[in-house]
RNA sequence: GGGCGCUUGGCUCAGUUGGUUAGAGCGACUGGUUUACACCCAGUAGGUCGGGAGUUCGAAUCUCUCAGCGCCCACCA
């Protein structure tokens, strides 16, 4: 007999068991044994930015992947997730950044290579202690294949697939409007880019033959054209002609076009295109072949072709230009309180500029010849009818892959090249005299430009300074990270290959789990990076998981003070009731609030689990009890138990597999709490089949260990220990079958439906003497009325449960006929009747009023189910299984009913 | 402006292809030191599923519409 303390401490139990697992090496699955047909299952972690630490969304992630991680190890597949980083090119330097502010330095003082070694002292210590959280939530992830998306071996994949694109010309350098931070002077993705509204003039401007309006008079000096709506009659007769315009520097061309984006509502329905500066127009622009003038450069100042406003910044000039545009009379009116919303860097709030800029892109529309397809097609295909040979990939939940066709479909060029020092330099090499802010048609010449995956041989070359997108890399991740090393890359006619078992084994991977935010970030660009490079695809399933938020459904941030550490909850309440939290009462793709309440809930539950196991090795030494079970010892509640194990393993089973991790949680803890602690075992403490009961009690109880394991792996695995004499680890023990089960309960004699209605019948006795407020101590006595003998041999059978559950009944009558028995509770169950004399407390009137509902109630469904039976159209038309179901249902009601009218009428 | 989602007892949420009298946890209330667990046990109350219309034999579940809330995308001079 094992003594264990009363309360489950995690704090006391998780290090080690941690330590244990990576010990065992089980987490490699080199390292187990497995049939050697054995099918293998493969996630890709998420690689969590080593800016930092992990929030909670994090932690919800690492929950989810390990269920199904532990699930498929225990089901005897080849499991691998691997883990890693993300080096987060921008969000990395940023950070770093904002220290060496503090410190009054800054990148440029200290140069490239001080600074990217700056970068590295700060992401070693982030990976440390991501990885070491990582840990503390349980993950059984493989870390000897632990990968980063900057190190040595992705670093050789990503400029292996930039040469690809280059080399089939779906990589070319231009010059186009960017997002452009003239505090950072670097590009900004469009996602980098934030939005607030604010008020502002509208200035209307006398613009030759037009007045028009807008919000940036100093714009005026880069136009080139005005639009209007083709349909608007008031321009109708002027489009496609030229004007001449008078401006504060003189007067200028342009030329009138008409555009259908044009909005004829806005001012006066035409507006000033200024190509170089502005989205819209210059969408614009490229429609109509307008030229373009760029006036705003990289520091956000007026350029030299600007006359007496060169140098000036852009709110400077604007100042400037309105004054000498009154002067000139060309201001027609002002409106001041125009509300618009200005575009800003999310990093430093500075406005953006929008300029042209020479910089990389992925031509996602060009054919890629291997395939006659381009990106955007196969991307789409790929989610949509499947292409290689797969099968389509399935996003979970369904209604994302709507999002995901909007988005690719209107996906345009990718820019991939980054103005900042961290992350993979572009591998496109300049010849020196080339200077490298030419025209990317100057490379015409290909003497004066190298791209290749090693620097090139000879003087004069100079790598380009830029760096790529972080997503660049990221899109790879799926099958960078199942190299080894470097020179298990390579590129052969036009195909990269990762010469690798690993790579082998596990791509395309079954499922990659994150968050729906980055659905686009990165999903969208590993299936494009994926069907690309390999001409396969990344990964069979899609599942999305929702934001983690406060307890008021406010997102977490910094600034609001919400922010929930997981360390802190694992620290107060243990990993597994924080995992339990953050995966039951959750679905798909939805948002989820924490509270702290909601931890509390799944810390009990976790003790739970520990007191029945402490409670069973109080009663049993499991590893005496004895194999099989002795079958003909066995009672209807070891039935029971078997039976419902049995469908307990086939659903969770069956949810896991599809995704449904709250539903199978709550039916664990459904039978754990429920069925197995409230009824099984406190029904067994009085049976008497000792033997049997202990070898089904230690039986179902490890089967539940493994169920939970992959749930609560911390409290199952330490009881594990107490449990299992072979020494082995539950987290590579096999998941039980619902088959053995079933065989099993069906064995029995005796049938689980005595203890259901043994159940039934007890809930009625504790029902009826806590509304009667029957004071604990008194002892009531029974009547049972069943008419069969068969019957009546089961209850007697149940009798001492029937006793001893909570109900305080000191003796059962049987009766074989009905009989009147004064001043007593009735009740009908399963077609027996039960009466329970109260004796004084029962109060007549009381206990007729409830009857007298009790049948209102009864009467009132039969009714609908009369109704619904005589329906014509019912009866043509449902299913015949409905309509046998409705018929025996009637058929019960009306006995019930009947009864309940006996029991009202013996109350006199 | 375009798209997506949510609205179910006091709170937080389930509800898989439309088919038993809609479930759970927390909270509330009543009663309990009972062979593990007060991080516990027994019991009770409480909702007709945001409003309206429709499809159907049958709707929380499908369609339309209105209202409130939230998110994503685009950004317009």
């Amino acid at each position: 007999m094992q003594t264990l303390p009363s309360a489950y401490s995690p704090r006391d139990h998780e290090p080690q068991i941690y330590k244990k697992w990576e010990k065992s090496g089980y987490f490699n699955p080199n390292n187990l044994k497995c049939r050697n047909n054995a099918r293998t299952y493969c996630i890709m972690m998420p690689p969590p930015n080593v800016t930092g630490t992990l929030h909670i969304g994090h932690a919800g992630m690492l929950a989810y992947e390990d269920i199904l991680i532990r699930y498929h190890r225990m089901k005897g597949d080849r499991t691998l997730w691997l883990p890693g980083t993300d080096h987060a090119a921008i969000a990395t330097q940023t950070k770093v950044e904002k220290v060496l502010k503090k410190e009054g330095t800054n990148r440029h003082k200290l140069g490239r290579k001080a600074f990217l070694d700056r970068v590295e002292v700060f992401t070693k210590e982030s990976h440390n202690t991501i990885v070491d959280q990582i840990k503390k939530m349980g993950s059984s992830c493989d870390w000897s294949r632990e990968a980063y998306t900057l190190d040595e071996t992705r670093h050789k994949a990503v400029y292996s697939v930039f040469k690809m694109m280059y080399d089939d010309g779906l990589i070319y350098r231009g010059e186009r409007i960017v997002n452009w931070c003239p505090r950072c002077h670097s590009t900004l993705a469009n996602d980098e880019v934030e939005y607030t509204e604010e008020t502002a003039k509208l200035y209307w401007i006398k613009y030759g033959p037009f007045i028009l309006a807008t919000a940036r008079p100093e714009t005026k000096l880069g136009d080139t054209a005005v639009a209007v709506h083709p349909d608007d009659k008031r321009y109708k007769n002027m489009v496609n002609k030229e004007y001449e315009i008078p401006g504060v520097l003189g007067t200028f061309k342009i030329k009138v076009v008409a555009d259908e984006e044009v909005n004829p509502k806005f001012g006066s329905g035409a507006i000033k295109i200024t190509p170089a500066h502005s989205f819209a127009d210059n969408k614009i622009a490229q429609k109509h072949n307008l030229p373009s003038k760029k006036i705003i450069d990289e520091d956000g100042k007026m350029m030299k072709n600007c006359g007496k406003y060169a140098g000036m910044p852009t709110k400077e000039a604007r100042e400037a230009i309105v004054k000498d545009m009154a002067k000139m009379g060309i201001i027609d009116h002002i409106d001041e309180n125009y509300k618009h919303n200005i575009s800003r860097c999310y990093r430093c709030d500075t406005p953006i500029e929008p300029l042209p800029s020479l910089q990389w892109f992925i031509d996602v529309n060009k054919k890629i010849p291997r395939y006659g397809k381009s990106i955007k097609e196969l991307s789409v295909e790929t989610v949509r009818k499947g292409v290689f040979n797969r099968q389509k990939i399935k996003i979970c939940p369904k209604r994302f892959e709507k999002n995901y066709f909007h988005w690719m479909e209107n996906l345009q060029d990718w820019c991939v090249s980054r103005q900042i020092w961290f992350g993979h330099r572009i591998p496109v090499w300049y010849k020196e005299s080339s200077k490298f802010k030419v025209q990317s048609s100057k490379f015409k010449n290909k003497k004066e430009i190298y791209v290749g995956i090693k620097p090139p041989t000879g003087k004069g070359w100079v790598q380009d300074k830029d760096t790529l997108d972080t997503w660049f890399s990221s899109g790879l991740w799926t099958f960078s990270t199942l190299a080894d090393s470097p020179n298990q890359i390579s590129v052969k006619n036009g195909k990269l290959y990762i010469d690798s078992q690993d790579f082998k084994d596990f791509h395309p991977t079954q499922v990659l789990e994150t968050g729906y935010d980055i659905l686009f970030f990165w999903i969208a660009r590993m299936i494009i990076m994926t069907t690309y490079a390999l001409g396969d695809i990344p990964f069979y399933d899609v599942y999305l998981h929702g934001l983690v938020l406060d307890k008021k459904g406010k997102k977490m941030s910094k600034s609001k003070g919400n922010v929930v550490d997981p360390l802190d909850l694992v620290r107060e309440y243990g990993a597994d009731a924080t995992r339990l939290s953050l995966v039951i009462g959750s679905t798909p793709g939805t948002d989820m609030r924490l509270a702290k309440e909601k931890i509390e809930g799944y810390r009990n539950l976790a003790n739970k689990l520990w007191n029945i196991g402490r409670y069973i090795l109080q009663k049993t030494t499991p590893s005496d009890t004895s194999y099989p079970i002795n079958i003909k010892d066995c009672t209807s509640a070891d039935a029971w138990i078997l039976k419902k194990m049995g469908e307990l393993i086939k659903t969770v089973e069956k949810d896991i597999q599809q995704y449904r991790f709250s539903q199978a949680g709550e039916k664990l803890r459904e039978f754990m709490w429920d069925d197995l602690a409230d009824w099984y075992i406190e029904a067994s403490k009085y049976e008497e089949n000792v033997e049997a009961k202990n070898t089904v009690l230690v039986l179902v109880f490890k089967d539940l260990l493994k169920l939970w394991h992959p749930y609560i792996p911390f409290v199952t695995e330490t009881l594990w220990v107490y449990f299992d004499s072979n020494r082995s680890l539950l987290m590579a023990s096999s998941w039980p079958s619902a088959d053995t089960y079933e065989k099993i309960a069906n064995m029995i004699k005796n049938d689980a439906c005595q203890f259901i209605l043994t159940k039934k019948i007890i809930t009625a006795v504790r029902s009826a003497r806590s509304v009667y407020r029957i004071k604990t101590g008194i002892k009531l006595e029974l009547f049972i009325y069943a008419k069969d003998r068969s019957t009546r041999t089961e209850i007697e059978d149940q009798k001492s449960i029937l006793l001893n559950l909570r109900t305080e009944i000191a003796k059962i009558t049987l009766l074989k006929e009905r009989r009147q028995i004064k001043n007593a509770f009735a009740a009908t169950i399963d077609g027996i009747e039960i009466f329970l004399p109260l004796k004084d407390a029962i109060d007549i009137n009381k206990e007729r009023k409830r009857l007298q509902g009790e049948y209102n109630n009864a009467n009132k469904y039969l009714q609908t189910i009369e109704r619904k039976l005589q329906n014509r159209d019912f009866t043509r038309k449902a299913p015949k299984k409905i309509i046998e179901s409705e018929k025996t249902k009637l058929k019960h009601q009306k006995l019930k009913i009947n009864k309940i009218k006996t029991f009202l009428s013996s109350l006199e």
